[in-house]
Parts: C-alpha cells; sequence; structure tokens
RNA sequence: GGAGGCGUGGUGUAGCUGGCCUAACAUACGUGCCUGUCACGCACGAGACCGUGGGUUCGAAUCCCAUCGCCUCCGCCA
C-alpha cells in the first residue's frame, strides 16, 4: 500500500549522472545521481540498504545516520517500487562484503541525499523475479511487467535488431519508403481489418495487409531499392507466434534476381547474428526445392536440426500381401516411413496413442514396426516376409531397438502426417538441439495451390509471383490459362522463395512479375477475368505498361525473428503491448463500444448478429 | 468453427476419490526489534464468499451442467 503520509519531492535540476548498472571500481569516490527504482530493501534498523534499479541494472545504495540523517529518515519510508533520486558517494566495498553474484557487487553508493519522487502500491506481479507469471495479469499491467529483466532484455533486442537491419539495407543502397497504412481491400489473403471512411460513407479503406503492391509501384517509380520496417493488419486467429498487427522486414529491389535477393537476405542475417547475438553465421544457406523438402520431411518449412528424415519404402512392399499397403499404392498412393531411435521398448499403449495422433493429422491410420532383440514387434507382423523386414530396416536406415512408422496415403497426406509426427516424437524424445540455428532456402514452389474448401486454384504465395521462366512463356502463348488442366496447374512453378530456420518461416519473396500481359495470364490462371481483374488490379496492370522494371523482394516477419534470436516461445514475449489470443488487449480494454454518435458520422448501423 | 489444459488471499501453489476446510503453505504486504545486508533475520498482524450462474446432496473449493476469461494446437493466416 502507497504510504499516503510520504513525501514526494521535485526532480528539481538534478540530473542523472550514471545508470545503476554502470557505476563500477573506477568511479569510486565519486559523487553520483541515480535516478529509479527501489527494487528491494533491507531494513537493518540502524542501517538500512536500498537495491537501486534502472533499465540497466542494479547497485546497492547504504543508508546511515553518519553519512547523512536526513538520507536515513527519507529511507526509513521508502517502499519497494517507489522512484528514487539518489545522491551519494560510490565506495568500495570491505573484502567481506562483495556481492559476486551482482554485476556493481565491489562497490556501494552511501546515500547523501534521497528523494522521493513518486510512491507506489504493492505491485500485482513480481518485478525483480524472473519466475513466471500469469500472462493475462502481466497484460493488464504490461507497464509493470516491462520493467522486468526479460522485458527489458527483449526490448532491447528488439531495438538492436531494428537498428541493424536500418544500417545494413541502408549501407546496401536501400532506402526506407513509408507506404499507406489505409489502402483499399484487395481480394485475396487474409481477412482485412476495415476502415470506414467518414467523407464518403459507405465506403472504406483496408488497413494494408503488406506494402506489397505499393513496393511494386515503388520500383516502377525508379526508386530501384526499397526497404521498410513496416507495421501489417491480417484480421485471422492468432497463435503463439501470430499477432493481428505485427511488423515484416520489406525488402524490393529493381532487376533483382533470385541470387541477388538471397545474397542481400544471407548477409543481413549474418549481420544481425554478429551485431546482436555476437556469433558468426555460415553463408550460404542450403536450398532445397519444395518438393524436396515435402518428400524429406513432409513439410515446406522443414525444421534441420535433427534427423529422422522421411524415407520412401513403396519399393520394399512392391510385392506385399498386406491388403491396405496393396490398394493404398495401386490407387497411386505411396508408403512413407520415419525410424524412432531406440523406441522399440514402447509400450501398446503408446503405440495406440502414437496412431490417434496419426488419425488426427489426417491420415487413415499407422503401422508401426519395432525391431527388438532380433526379431520384430508389429500389427502386421503375419503378412511380412523377411525380405520386406530386412528391406524396411535398411531403407530407413533402422538398427535393432528402433521403431519404424509407416503411413500408407496420397503423398500429401502420408509425408504431411509423418512431417508432424517426425516433429511431435523428436520434441518428446528431446532429439532437437537448442543452440542451433538452421537456416535454409525453401525454392522453387508450386504457383498455386487448390483451396481445400472451394476447390479452386489460388495462388500459393500472392497473384504477383512471376512463374518460372519456361512456365511464363507456355502462359503467355495460352489463350485461356483458366482452362488448363488441373495436373498442368499443379505443375506450374513459381520464382518464389521462403527462408526457413528451425522449422520456422522466417521470410517468404519472390521475383515478381513486371509484365502486364503475363500478370493478366496469371490473374486469368487464378480465375479473375479481365475485367475483375481491371477492376481490382487495373492501377497495377497500367503501370506495368510505363515502363516497369524487373523486379522482387522478400519480407520478413520481425517480432518472430526477434523472438527466435532472444530465445522466447511467444511473440508477445518480444512486443511491448501485444494482443491476448482472443485478440484483445486487457491493459486499454480494446476493442471496445463506440458511441452512436461515432457510428452515425460514418454512416454505420448496428446490427445484431443474434 | 473444433480439440485440449488452466482458473483457490496481492502473487505462486496445495486441497479437488464430498463432511477433519471456520480453506493450508510459501512469498508479498503492514507493525515492531535489529549497524553489513544482498532471497537479510526474528516476532506479531491483516488479507480468499475457492472465475461466474445453475443443479445434485443433510452437506460442495471438491461431483454434474452451462457460461466467461487466459493459454496451446487444428482449421484459418495471398
Amino acid at each position: 500500500m502507497a504510504n499516503e503520509t510520504v513525501e514526494i519531492s521535485d526532480l528539481g535540476n538534478l540530473r542523472r549522472t550514471h545508470y545503476c548498472g554502470q557505476v563500477g571500481l573506477s568511479d569510486v569516490g565519486k559523487t553520483v545521481t541515480l535516478l529509479g527504482w527501489v527494487n528491494r530493501r533491507r531494513d537493518l534498523g540502524e542501517l538500512i540498504f536500498i537495491d537501486m534499479r534502472d533499465r540497466t541494472g542494479l547497485v546497492q545504495v547504504v543508508c546511515n545516520r553518519a553519512a547523512s540523517a536526513e538520507a536515513f529518515r527519507v529511507a526509513e519510508a521508502v517502499r519497494s517500487e517507489y522512484v528514487l533520486a539518489v545522491i551519494g558517494t560510490v565506495a568500495a566495498r570491505a573484502e567481506g562484503q562483495i556481492n559476486r553474484d551482482m554485476a556493481t557487487g565491489s562497490i556501494e553508493v552511501v546515500a547523501q541525499e534521497i528523494r522521493i519522487l513518486n510512491t507506489a502500491k504493492t505491485p500485482p506481479i513480481y518485478i525483480r523475479d524472473e519466475a513466471e507469471q500469469d500472462e493475462l495479469l502481466r497484460l493488464k499491467y504490461r507497464y509493470l511487467d516491462l520493467r522486468r529483466v526479460p522485458m527489458q532484455r527483449n526490448l532491447e533486442f528488439h531495438h538492436k535488431t531494428s537498428m541493424a537491419v536500418r544500417n545494413y539495407l541502408s549501407e546496401q543502397g536501400y532506402w526506407e519508403i513509408e507506404t499507406p497504412m489505409m489502402t483499399r481491400s484487395t481480394p485475396e489473403g487474409a481477412r482485412d481489418f476495415l476502415v470506414p471512411s467518414r467523407l464518403d460513407p459507405g465506403k472504406f479503406y483496408a488497413l494494408a495487409q503488406s506494402p506489397q503492391l505499393f513496393k511494386q509501384l515503388l520500383m516502377v517509380g525508379g526508386t530501384d531499392k526499397y526497404f521498410q520496417i513496416v507495421r501489417c493488419f491480417r484480421d485471422e486467429d492468432l497463435r503463439a507466434d501470430r499477432q493481428p498487427e505485427f511488423t515484416q522486414i520489406d525488402i524490393e529491389s529493381s532487376f533483382a534476381t533470385e541470387e541477388t535477393v538471397w545474397e542481400l537476405v544471407e548477409g543481413l542475417m549474418k549481420r544481425l547474428w554478429k551485431d546482436v547475438m555476437n556469433q558468426e553465421l555460415e553463408t550460404p544457406f542450403p536450398r532445397l526445392t519444395y518438393d524436396e523438402a515435402m518428400s524429406r520431411f513432409g513439410s515446406d518449412k522443414p525444421d534441420t536440426r535433427f534427423g529422422m528424415e522421411i524415407q520412401d519404402v513403396t519399393p520394399v512392399f512392391k510385392n506385399t500381401a498386406f491388403g491396405v499397403f496393396r490398394s493404398t499404392v495401386e490407387s497411386g498412393g505411396t508408403l512413407r516411413a520415419i525410424c524412432l531411435p531406440g523406441q522399440a521398448g514402447v509400450s501398446r499403449h503408446e503405440v495406440d496413442a502414437l496412431t490417434v495422433r496419426a488419425k488426427t493429422h489426417g491420415a487413415k491410420g499407422l503401422v508401426t514396426v519395432a525391431y527388438h532383440e532380433g526379431d520384430i514387434k508389429s500389427a502386421i507382423k503375419k503378412y511380412l516376409t523377411e525380405d520386406e523386414i530386412s528391406g524396411l530396416k535398411q531403407a530407413v536406415g533402422a538398427n535393432d531397438g528402433d521403431m519404424v512408422l509407416i503411413v500408407a496415403d496420397a503423398f500429401e497426406t502420408a509425408v504431411t502426417v509423418l512431417g508432424r509426427l517426425r516433429l511431435e516424437m523428436a520434441n518428446k524424445l528431446g532429439l532437437i538441439p537448442k543452440d542451433k540455428f538452421n537456416f535454409l532456402w525453401i525454392t522453387k514452389f508450386p504457383l498455386l495451390k487448390r483451396n481445400e474448401e472451394t476447390g479452386e486454384w489460388e495462388a500459393a504465395h500472392h497473384p504477383f509471383t512471376s512463374p518460372m521462366a519456361e512456365d511464363a512463356l507456355t502462359l503467355l502463348r495460352t489463350e485461356a490459362p483458366e482452362a488448363l488442366p488441373d495436373d498442368v496447374k499443379a505443375h506450374i512453378y513459381a520464382r518464389m522463395y521462403d527462408l526457413v530456420m528451425n522449422g520456422v518461416e522466417l521470410a517468404s519473396g519472390s521475383i515478381r512479375i513486371h509484365r502486364r500481359d503475363l500478370q493478366e495470364k496469371v490473374f486469368r490462371l487464378l480465375g479473375l477475368s479481365n475485367e475483375e481483374a481491371r477492376n481490382k488490379f487495373g492501377f497495377l496492370l497500367d503501370a506495368f505498361e510505363y515502363g516497369a522494371p524487373p523486379h522482387g523482394g522478400i519480407a520478413f516477419g520481425l517480432d518472430r525473428l526477434v523472438m527466435l534470436m532472444a530465445g522466447c516461445d511467444t511473440i508477445r514475449d518480444v512486443i511491448a503491448f501485444p494482443k491476448t489470443s482472443s485478440g484483445t488487449c486487457p491493459l486499454t480494454d480494446a476493442p471496445a463500444p463506440v458511441d452512436d454518435k461515432q457510428l452515425a458520422d460514418l454512416g454505420l448501423a448496428r446490427i445484431d448478429r443474434k
């Protein structure tokens, strides 16, 4: 409880001479002025210690009557989290009094004068402990949470990363240029946050999901090399690593090729790791095509910190007596497997649990084969020949004591199910080294992917991604791209690339389309008629007719990058004021209702949804 | 939209196979004592209608139903 009788002083013209964490042995004898918070107070009666904190750390202040009776009197009233100005002299601590766990533990500040600049109620969260706190409370009292050491560290990390990005890209000739946050809603992509127009009631701006179109127009505008650290907005459900507003490092360059973008980004990562993490990164990063990533890892963002790769075991079972395997292959499916090291001994119960996991991921079932003391344990043992048993063992590189998981299904399902089990099991078995940063490029994505719900073909990345050169030629020659058969559409590849680290998509980019004719063909491929395309993207198509240079770029999720660098489990820990997973802000209570007057000004009326 | 986990003094937890709970422990907080502490120590004290609503029961923190909030995952996120 704040003590109402405590006398609060003015800062006056006091200036800080030192930050708490930066007072050292070289300052002994000096008079210093410290400004900060009370981390902890230890009252020994006629001797009071105050650990004072600012964003640099802690320093011990000693108060006794001999040094200053007045300062001692004030120190008796001081409590945790009070804001203080302390004027004192730096003294070296006697040998037995040195605290080696404290950065400033070899000195202390003897208080000559203490001013209480403000009092504080007992905080609802522990500020000085690093222990986990209830996150809802942390968000409600974010201004207190931010005083904690880990949060200060994360914010500093975020700042240093932004600065390194700006310095590096500026040195490489990139200009930071701002683009509108309020723009027009575009049909593709995520749900938009809408902003009603007061001057033109009934019409809406959309908060930009990314500066994609504007940065392409900047290229047409001759700015050549552009970047921006920019807030983006997407109205979709949240996750530990997803917020409705988040920050991108957006980069675009004229006359870019894949190689020039990759080189730039590798240099950027090298710089970040050096400046922020103080580590050397090996470049260039490994590259993997999308198809290869899918078949080896069952994911377009593989975690390569550990093995357990997916193997094709279809050949092993080409003459199988097991009906499910046989019918799967006959209907065009495939048999894929991963090997769980040392898991042959797991219980029946755990095998059942694995099967349940496989089914929730979309598999029809899961076959396990445990290699145990020269024999095998498997529900399909009676169907297996000696050749199949040893062939499987060899194909997946299993040893005695290992357990093999097999999924029989269409390629896509088989590999994604195993890809997920691979991650889950590696996590569970502790096979993922936590100190590694494994970067890799995923390249040559399909241009289109089928929407499972509507059955329609959509852009895998966005509609402005250039197809590979040969596919572009084919498209330009095709009168009606929308009428191409599905198997042709599925095999059009894009000049697109993702930067992946430790199983997380860090950045995504592409070489863009810069010709009106090709862009129109791709729009039609996506089911947009020429008229619809003109209606929605006419300004872009027009721009392409006035000498648009070839161009391409990439965009990073900055918060996600900082999260990984700082070793955090959630993006919320590196954002000063994040939202909860239901999109609310417990601190400000946003979103909140508005007055009818405000709605009327905007030409809006409330309707009940139930 | 779906699945799972959690919700008990300021905070973190225990209790949750119903009665011993008039709710325990730690910490924080308040008061007092203490001149070398640094997670200071010691003593005393205040502080919770157990997320909310309903039900079962002689009796509910505990069992059931509903609901709200937070977290994680799936869907979704060009």
